[in-house]
This record gives structure tokens, C-alpha cells and sequence, in this order.
DNA sequence: TTGACATATACCGATATAGACATATATATT
DNA sequence: AATATATATGTCTATATCGGTATATGTCAA
């Protein structure tokens, strides 16, 4: 079996640099495929291939002009990333969770030869 | 070219479904690879390899224990991901970004025929 | 209608994966 | 020392990817 596809969800869509950047540049507002073509230096086809991908989980929505087509993002689609990643947030916040943990880690900088006490 | 490695960074990491479960399963505290195999019904090669993935990408650390190899959460390397994720969230909790995207949004859902005016 | 512009899709090749299974390493127990 | 327990690593296979290039589709202009 290999990876996932990277349609599967948000998760495997953002996992490629592109794709952010893609999503970065769209943040500023609404734009056609050629703006990003030029802001992010990618040929044109992988450009609306990734916005295949980022579309195809919701990430980014469409809209016809003339012969241009506008993309603007849909942050929405981000909110499982974000509350996935926040019910981890208190572990860095937190300045020590179990004494025991930090004592270990103590210990481990030590070295590995030293257990003296 | 294929896709990055899962190891490139903590997006790619942790693209895959059973290695966030393994993070969920970790924040409730430090455990050994057995109550992960048995948590998580995966067979225990795999869940090393998983963990081998979440450790060289700073997501977990190990401590030994006997024979047993004790792994906790380090959340801090989800940082990255909750930092750009954030830059994202007003997109969905403002109510409205730009009235005319608004506006566009509405003659969308009108069907394609209509653009009266 | 013909051509230019904007974007999407098709095909190709190389590659890293994830699961399955076998096996190696390390530590504890007797 | 021999065995059992706990975990890590190696090998194999199928698959989805990403970039590159060529081409199809769609829209505007003359």
C-alpha cells in the first residue's frame, strides 16, 4: 500500500509546500491561476494541478471570469487541522507538565554513562 | 519526482491518519510501544516504524525503560503547523472578509445563467 | 473564422511510501 | 547460558505522487 492520496483530506493536501504557498499567496484575497503562475515561479500546469488537489478537499473555491478563473481560499476547511492540532497546544504552552518527565529529561542530558544517585 | 518524504517535516509526518492517532494516544501521557500496539490494533512493526517517522521529525521522544522504549508527545514541533494554520483563521471566523467576495458568492449560487446587471 | 490568451488535462518516469512478514538487537529471567 | 519479552530493522510489492511536456478546452479579439 503506499501514502494516501493527497486528496484525502486536508491533511495530505498541506503536507505539500506548494500547496501552501499557493494557499499563502491567496490569503491576500482572490486571484487567477496566472498570478500565481508568476508569484510563486511554477510552470502553469502544476499550478492548476495543485489547485485540483486544494479544490478537491475544499481548500480553495472557483469562480469563472472571462477566461480567467479566480481562486480564493476557504480557511474553513483548515479548521480540522486547527482543532486537531490545538488539543496539543497546552504541551508546548505548558512550562512543565509531570515533574517526573522533566527529571527524565534532565537525566537524559546527562548523558547515558551517568546514574549516579 | 515523487512526493517529499514523510520525514521532510511535521506537516508531511503527520499526514498519516495512524501517526496522529499515535500522538493522541501519546498526549494522554507517556506509554510504551506495546500499549500503542494494542491501543491502536496495529502490528508492532509498524507502529516502530510510525514512531521512527514522529521521532525524526522531533514529534516524539523516547526514554528507555528496561527493555521497554517509553515515548511521550513533544508538542512543540506541531508549533509550525499551528502557527500557519492560525495565520488562516480569520478566513473562517470573520463573518465577512470583502463584501464583493460575499456578493460573488451569492450570484454563485443563483446558477450560472443569471448575471443580471 | 482564425488566432491569441488562459487554464485544464493526459501521459510519462522516478521515487517514497505503508503494510506484511521475517529477523535482528537488547534486556530481563531462570 | 538459554529462553522469553520488547522493540527495531530489512525486504518485498503495489500505488499515488510530482514535475515536465504536449495537448485539449474555453473565451476573447479582429
Amino acid at each position: 500500500m503506499a501514502r494516501a492520496a493527497t486528496t484525502t483530506d486536508a491533511f495530505n493536501a498541506v503536507a505539500e509546500p506548494r500547496r501552501r504557498a499557493i494557499l499563502e499567496v491567496l490569503a491576500s484575497g482572490e486571484r487567477p491561476v496566472n498570478d500565481l503562475v508568476s508569484a510563486l515561479a511554477l510552470a502553469q500546469p502544476q499550478v492548476s494541478k495543485h489547485l485540483r488537489v486544494l479544490r478537491e478537499v475544499g481548500l480553495v473555491e472557483v469562480r469563472s471570469d472571462g477566461r480567467r478563473r479566480m481562486y480564493r481560499v476557504n480557511g474553513r476547511s483548515l479548521k480540522p487541522i486547527h482543532d486537531w492540532v490545538r488539543t496539543f497546544e497546552k504541551t508546548w504552552t505548558q512550562r512543565f507538565e509531570r515533574l517526573d518527565t522533566v527529571l527524565e529529561e534532565l537525566k537524559e542530558e546527562e548523558g547515558d554513562g551517568i546514574d549516579g544517585d
